[in-house]
DNA sequence: TTTTTTGCAAAAGGTTTGCAACACG
DNA sequence: CGTGTTGCAAACCTTTTGCAAAAAA
Protein backbone atom coordinates (compact mmCIF):
# COMPACT_ATOMS: atom_id res chain seq x y z
CA UNK A 1 0.00 0.00 0.00
CA UNK A 2 1.07 3.31 -1.23
CA UNK A 3 0.97 6.18 1.42
CA UNK A 4 0.00 10.11 0.08
CA UNK A 5 3.12 10.67 2.22
CA UNK A 6 5.43 8.66 0.50
CA UNK A 7 4.24 9.89 -2.71
CA UNK A 8 4.82 13.88 -1.34
CA UNK A 9 8.33 12.81 -0.27
CA UNK A 10 9.13 11.27 -3.55
CA UNK A 11 8.35 14.88 -4.53
CA UNK A 12 9.90 16.47 -1.66
CA UNK A 13 13.25 14.53 -2.89
CA UNK A 14 12.99 15.80 -6.16
CA UNK A 15 12.77 19.40 -5.78
CA UNK A 16 9.14 19.46 -6.94
CA UNK A 17 6.71 21.64 -4.94
CA UNK A 18 3.23 19.22 -3.98
CA UNK A 19 0.68 19.60 -5.98
CA UNK A 20 -2.78 17.72 -6.35
CA UNK A 21 -2.15 17.05 -9.87
CA UNK A 22 1.20 15.67 -9.33
CA UNK A 23 0.28 13.64 -6.56
CA UNK A 24 -2.74 12.23 -8.57
CA UNK A 25 -0.06 11.15 -11.45
CA UNK A 26 2.24 9.56 -8.94
CA UNK A 27 -0.88 7.81 -7.64
CA UNK A 28 -1.81 6.10 -10.74
CA UNK A 29 1.79 5.24 -11.44
CA UNK A 30 1.95 3.62 -8.16
CA UNK A 31 -0.94 1.64 -8.86
CA UNK A 32 -0.75 0.71 -12.09
CA UNK A 33 2.80 -1.15 -12.75
CA UNK A 34 2.67 -1.63 -16.34
CA UNK A 35 3.91 0.79 -18.36
CA UNK A 36 1.55 3.64 -19.24
CA UNK A 37 0.90 6.53 -21.81
CA UNK A 38 -0.34 10.22 -20.85
CA UNK A 39 -4.15 9.19 -22.54
CA UNK A 40 -4.47 6.57 -19.87
CA UNK A 41 -3.59 9.06 -17.34
CA UNK A 42 -5.79 11.44 -18.57
CA UNK A 43 -8.82 9.05 -18.45
CA UNK A 44 -8.16 7.69 -15.10
CA UNK A 45 -8.25 11.83 -14.26
CA UNK A 46 -11.35 12.59 -15.76
CA UNK A 47 -12.92 13.47 -12.88
CA UNK A 48 -10.09 15.58 -11.56
CA UNK A 49 -9.91 17.17 -14.49
CA UNK A 50 -6.55 17.75 -15.23
CA UNK A 51 -5.57 18.88 -18.47
CA UNK A 52 -3.36 17.09 -21.07
CA UNK A 53 -1.07 19.52 -21.52
CA UNK A 54 0.08 19.64 -17.52
CA UNK A 55 0.32 15.70 -17.95
CA UNK A 56 2.79 15.45 -20.44
CA UNK A 57 4.87 18.06 -18.72
CA UNK A 58 4.54 16.39 -15.34
CA UNK A 59 5.70 13.29 -17.17
CA UNK A 60 8.95 15.24 -18.63
CA UNK A 61 9.62 16.59 -15.48
CA UNK A 62 9.50 13.58 -13.98
CA UNK A 63 11.95 11.67 -16.68
CA UNK A 64 14.01 14.00 -16.35
CA UNK A 65 14.65 13.59 -12.52
CA UNK A 66 14.44 9.79 -12.98
CA UNK A 67 11.00 9.39 -11.46
CA UNK A 68 9.88 7.71 -14.32
CA UNK A 69 11.15 5.96 -17.25
CA UNK A 70 10.50 6.42 -20.50
CA UNK A 71 9.65 2.41 -22.01
CA UNK A 72 9.64 1.71 -25.60
CA UNK A 73 6.76 -0.10 -26.48
CA UNK A 74 6.97 0.49 -30.31
CA UNK A 75 3.51 1.90 -29.83
CA UNK A 76 2.29 5.63 -31.14
CA UNK A 77 2.69 7.41 -27.87
CA UNK A 78 5.49 7.08 -25.47
CA UNK A 79 4.76 4.63 -22.32
CA UNK A 80 6.41 5.50 -18.97
CA UNK A 81 6.71 3.61 -16.10
CA UNK A 82 8.50 4.13 -11.98
CA UNK A 83 11.72 3.45 -12.72
CA UNK A 84 12.32 1.09 -9.68
CA UNK A 85 14.16 -2.24 -9.88
CA UNK A 86 15.71 -2.53 -13.63
CA UNK A 87 13.68 -4.85 -16.11
CA UNK A 88 12.33 -5.29 -19.26
CA UNK A 89 9.17 -6.27 -21.16
CA UNK A 90 7.23 -8.54 -23.53
CA UNK A 91 4.67 -7.19 -25.48
CA UNK A 92 2.32 -8.84 -27.18
CA UNK A 93 1.81 -7.74 -31.16
CA UNK A 94 -1.43 -8.64 -31.51
CA UNK A 95 -3.30 -7.28 -28.14
CA UNK A 96 -0.70 -5.08 -26.65
CA UNK A 97 -0.28 -6.85 -23.30
CA UNK A 98 2.45 -6.21 -21.88
CA UNK A 99 4.75 -8.70 -18.61
CA UNK A 100 7.84 -7.56 -17.41
CA UNK A 101 10.84 -9.76 -17.07
CA UNK A 102 13.90 -9.05 -15.35
CA UNK A 103 16.67 -11.66 -17.17
CA UNK A 104 19.37 -8.99 -18.51
CA UNK A 105 22.97 -9.90 -19.15
CA UNK A 106 23.63 -6.74 -21.14
CA UNK A 107 26.45 -6.19 -18.96
CA UNK A 108 28.03 -8.94 -20.79
CA UNK A 109 27.30 -8.10 -23.97
CA UNK A 110 27.82 -4.47 -23.57
CA UNK A 111 31.65 -5.29 -23.27
CA UNK A 112 32.03 -7.66 -26.09
CA UNK A 113 30.35 -4.43 -28.15
CA UNK A 114 32.36 -2.22 -26.63
CA UNK A 115 35.94 -4.33 -27.46
CA UNK A 116 34.71 -4.62 -31.01
CA UNK A 117 34.10 -1.03 -31.66
CA UNK A 118 36.04 1.58 -32.81
CA UNK A 119 33.31 5.03 -32.69
CA UNK A 120 32.15 3.87 -28.59
CA UNK A 121 33.42 3.47 -25.17
CA UNK A 122 30.38 4.24 -23.12
CA UNK A 123 27.17 2.83 -23.13
CA UNK A 124 24.89 4.50 -20.68
CA UNK A 125 21.46 2.88 -21.21
CA UNK A 126 20.07 0.16 -23.81
CA UNK A 127 16.23 -1.05 -24.96
CA UNK A 128 15.76 -4.40 -24.81
CA UNK A 129 12.18 -5.54 -25.60
CA UNK A 130 11.03 -9.07 -26.61
CA UNK A 131 7.57 -9.34 -29.11
CA UNK A 132 5.66 -11.64 -29.16
CA UNK A 133 2.13 -13.50 -29.32
CA UNK A 134 0.64 -14.12 -25.52
CA UNK A 135 -1.18 -17.55 -24.91
CA UNK A 136 -4.41 -16.09 -25.48
CA UNK A 137 -3.89 -14.61 -29.28
CA UNK A 138 -2.00 -17.77 -30.40
CA UNK A 139 -5.10 -19.48 -29.96
CA UNK A 140 -7.07 -17.51 -31.58
CA UNK B 1 28.40 -1.91 -56.11
CA UNK B 2 24.60 -2.97 -56.53
CA UNK B 3 23.08 -2.88 -60.04
CA UNK B 4 20.02 -1.47 -61.48
CA UNK B 5 18.62 -4.81 -62.17
CA UNK B 6 19.30 -6.49 -58.90
CA UNK B 7 16.69 -3.62 -57.02
CA UNK B 8 14.16 -4.04 -60.12
CA UNK B 9 14.76 -8.20 -58.88
CA UNK B 10 13.78 -7.18 -55.50
CA UNK B 11 10.85 -5.63 -56.43
CA UNK B 12 9.46 -8.20 -58.68
CA UNK B 13 10.11 -10.80 -55.92
CA UNK B 14 8.09 -8.83 -53.87
CA UNK B 15 4.96 -8.19 -56.27
CA UNK B 16 5.93 -4.75 -56.50
CA UNK B 17 5.50 -2.99 -60.04
CA UNK B 18 8.52 -1.26 -61.23
CA UNK B 19 8.57 2.82 -60.53
CA UNK B 20 11.13 5.14 -60.89
CA UNK B 21 10.41 6.62 -57.60
CA UNK B 22 10.91 3.00 -56.27
CA UNK B 23 14.04 2.34 -57.55
CA UNK B 24 15.29 5.81 -56.24
CA UNK B 25 14.50 4.65 -53.04
CA UNK B 26 15.77 1.62 -52.68
CA UNK B 27 19.21 2.83 -54.75
CA UNK B 28 19.77 5.27 -51.02
CA UNK B 29 18.91 2.43 -48.96
CA UNK B 30 21.95 0.65 -50.93
CA UNK B 31 24.21 3.51 -51.05
CA UNK B 32 24.02 4.21 -47.02
CA UNK B 33 23.84 1.44 -44.40
CA UNK B 34 22.69 3.08 -41.74
CA UNK B 35 19.28 3.15 -40.61
CA UNK B 36 17.69 6.52 -42.40
CA UNK B 37 14.39 7.97 -42.22
CA UNK B 38 11.55 9.89 -44.89
CA UNK B 39 13.30 12.95 -44.44
CA UNK B 40 16.21 11.90 -45.31
CA UNK B 41 15.19 10.06 -48.69
CA UNK B 42 13.37 13.46 -49.15
CA UNK B 43 16.06 15.33 -49.01
CA UNK B 44 18.31 12.97 -51.38
CA UNK B 45 16.15 12.77 -53.75
CA UNK B 46 15.01 16.53 -54.54
CA UNK B 47 16.06 16.52 -57.90
CA UNK B 48 13.62 13.69 -58.60
CA UNK B 49 10.88 15.52 -56.84
CA UNK B 50 9.13 12.40 -55.64
CA UNK B 51 6.58 13.39 -53.35
CA UNK B 52 7.62 12.66 -49.01
CA UNK B 53 3.97 11.24 -48.86
CA UNK B 54 5.24 8.31 -51.60
CA UNK B 55 7.83 8.01 -49.32
CA UNK B 56 5.83 7.61 -46.25
CA UNK B 57 3.79 4.90 -48.45
CA UNK B 58 6.90 3.39 -50.06
CA UNK B 59 8.91 2.96 -46.54
CA UNK B 60 5.64 1.28 -45.00
CA UNK B 61 4.91 -1.10 -48.15
CA UNK B 62 8.55 -2.16 -48.44
CA UNK B 63 8.44 -2.66 -44.48
CA UNK B 64 5.14 -5.14 -45.13
CA UNK B 65 7.00 -7.24 -47.35
CA UNK B 66 10.26 -7.82 -45.12
CA UNK B 67 12.65 -5.49 -47.66
CA UNK B 68 12.86 -2.99 -45.19
CA UNK B 69 13.36 -2.90 -40.86
CA UNK B 70 12.07 -0.45 -38.60
CA UNK B 71 14.73 0.42 -36.23
CA UNK B 72 13.98 1.88 -33.10
CA UNK B 73 16.23 5.13 -32.57
CA UNK B 74 14.68 6.42 -30.09
CA UNK B 75 14.51 9.45 -32.13
CA UNK B 76 11.23 11.30 -32.99
CA UNK B 77 10.68 9.88 -36.27
CA UNK B 78 10.63 6.45 -37.85
CA UNK B 79 14.16 5.32 -39.25
CA UNK B 80 14.28 1.77 -41.45
CA UNK B 81 17.25 0.31 -42.89
CA UNK B 82 17.64 -3.10 -45.27
CA UNK B 83 17.08 -6.41 -43.59
CA UNK B 84 19.42 -7.87 -44.62
CA UNK B 85 21.60 -9.50 -41.61
CA UNK B 86 20.47 -9.82 -38.34
CA UNK B 87 22.65 -6.40 -36.12
CA UNK B 88 21.82 -3.93 -33.63
CA UNK B 89 23.24 -0.80 -32.87
CA UNK B 90 25.01 1.50 -30.87
CA UNK B 91 23.41 5.41 -30.51
CA UNK B 92 24.93 8.26 -29.72
CA UNK B 93 22.80 10.59 -27.55
CA UNK B 94 24.46 13.52 -28.05
CA UNK B 95 25.68 13.68 -31.65
CA UNK B 96 23.12 10.97 -33.02
CA UNK B 97 25.93 9.10 -34.42
CA UNK B 98 25.08 5.54 -35.21
CA UNK B 99 26.70 2.13 -35.30
CA UNK B 100 25.76 -1.55 -36.04
CA UNK B 101 26.88 -4.34 -34.02
CA UNK B 102 26.52 -8.02 -34.89
CA UNK B 103 26.89 -9.45 -31.25
CA UNK B 104 23.00 -10.63 -29.92
CA UNK B 105 22.52 -13.30 -27.74
CA UNK B 106 19.30 -13.35 -27.20
CA UNK B 107 18.39 -16.84 -28.31
CA UNK B 108 19.36 -17.49 -25.04
CA UNK B 109 17.71 -14.82 -23.54
CA UNK B 110 14.40 -15.47 -24.80
CA UNK B 111 14.39 -18.79 -23.52
CA UNK B 112 15.36 -18.05 -20.10
CA UNK B 113 12.25 -15.15 -20.08
CA UNK B 114 9.67 -17.54 -22.00
CA UNK B 115 10.49 -20.47 -19.15
CA UNK B 116 9.85 -17.80 -16.61
CA UNK B 117 6.84 -16.12 -18.61
CA UNK B 118 3.14 -17.76 -17.81
CA UNK B 119 1.76 -15.09 -20.13
CA UNK B 120 3.78 -15.68 -23.24
CA UNK B 121 5.13 -18.99 -24.98
CA UNK B 122 6.44 -17.01 -28.63
CA UNK B 123 8.86 -14.85 -29.29
CA UNK B 124 8.58 -13.29 -32.57
CA UNK B 125 11.04 -10.40 -32.70
CA UNK B 126 13.23 -8.03 -30.08
CA UNK B 127 14.53 -4.49 -29.33
CA UNK B 128 18.19 -4.35 -28.78
CA UNK B 129 19.78 -1.71 -28.72
CA UNK B 130 22.41 0.57 -26.96
CA UNK B 131 22.90 3.86 -25.97
CA UNK B 132 25.90 6.11 -25.08
CA UNK B 133 28.64 8.79 -26.11
CA UNK B 134 30.76 8.46 -29.14
CA UNK B 135 34.40 8.90 -28.65
CA UNK B 136 33.78 12.43 -29.89
CA UNK B 137 31.03 13.44 -28.05
CA UNK B 138 32.99 12.52 -24.52
CA UNK B 139 35.94 14.55 -24.92
CA UNK B 140 33.54 17.58 -25.58
C1' DT C 1 4.85 37.84 -2.18
C1' DT C 2 7.64 35.37 -5.29
C1' DT C 3 8.19 31.60 -8.05
C1' DT C 4 6.10 27.52 -9.90
C1' DT C 5 2.53 25.33 -11.81
C1' DT C 6 -1.63 24.94 -14.47
C1' DG C 7 -5.09 25.69 -18.21
C1' DC C 8 -6.29 27.21 -22.61
C1' DA C 9 -5.55 27.97 -27.32
C1' DA C 10 -2.74 27.48 -30.83
C1' DA C 11 1.17 25.57 -33.25
C1' DA C 12 4.34 22.11 -34.48
C1' DG C 13 5.99 17.88 -36.46
C1' DG C 14 5.60 13.47 -38.29
C1' DT C 15 2.52 10.56 -40.65
C1' DT C 16 -1.94 9.13 -42.95
C1' DT C 17 -5.99 9.52 -45.99
C1' DG C 18 -9.09 10.69 -50.01
C1' DC C 19 -9.31 11.40 -54.47
C1' DA C 20 -8.15 12.33 -59.11
C1' DA C 21 -4.47 11.98 -62.55
C1' DC C 22 -0.96 9.08 -64.18
C1' DA C 23 1.82 5.16 -65.73
C1' DC C 24 3.38 0.32 -65.49
C1' DG C 25 2.70 -4.08 -67.60
C1' DC D 1 -6.70 -0.98 -71.17
C1' DG D 2 -7.04 -1.96 -66.19
C1' DT D 3 -5.14 -1.81 -61.89
C1' DG D 4 -1.54 -0.18 -59.06
C1' DT D 5 1.04 4.09 -58.10
C1' DT D 6 1.76 8.96 -57.40
C1' DG D 7 0.87 13.90 -56.21
C1' DC D 8 -1.65 17.27 -53.85
C1' DA D 9 -4.29 19.07 -50.22
C1' DA D 10 -6.11 18.32 -46.15
C1' DA D 11 -6.70 15.75 -42.03
C1' DC D 12 -4.86 13.42 -37.99
C1' DC D 13 -2.62 12.57 -33.67
C1' DT D 14 0.61 13.14 -30.33
C1' DT D 15 3.34 16.43 -28.22
C1' DT D 16 5.12 21.25 -27.47
C1' DT D 17 4.91 26.27 -26.75
C1' DG D 18 3.33 30.97 -25.23
C1' DC D 19 1.02 33.44 -22.17
C1' DA D 20 -1.95 34.77 -18.48
C1' DA D 21 -4.35 33.14 -14.31
C1' DA D 22 -3.96 30.37 -10.18
C1' DA D 23 -1.66 28.10 -6.45
C1' DA D 24 2.35 26.54 -3.56
C1' DA D 25 5.84 27.85 -0.12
Amino acid sequence: MVHNHDLENILKINGFKITPTRLAILKVFSHDCEPINAEFIFKKLKKEKVNIVTIYRTLTSFENVGILKHVDLQKDSAYYELSGHHHHHIICTDCGMVEGFEVCDIDNLTDKVLKNSNKFNIITKHSLELFGLCKKCVIK
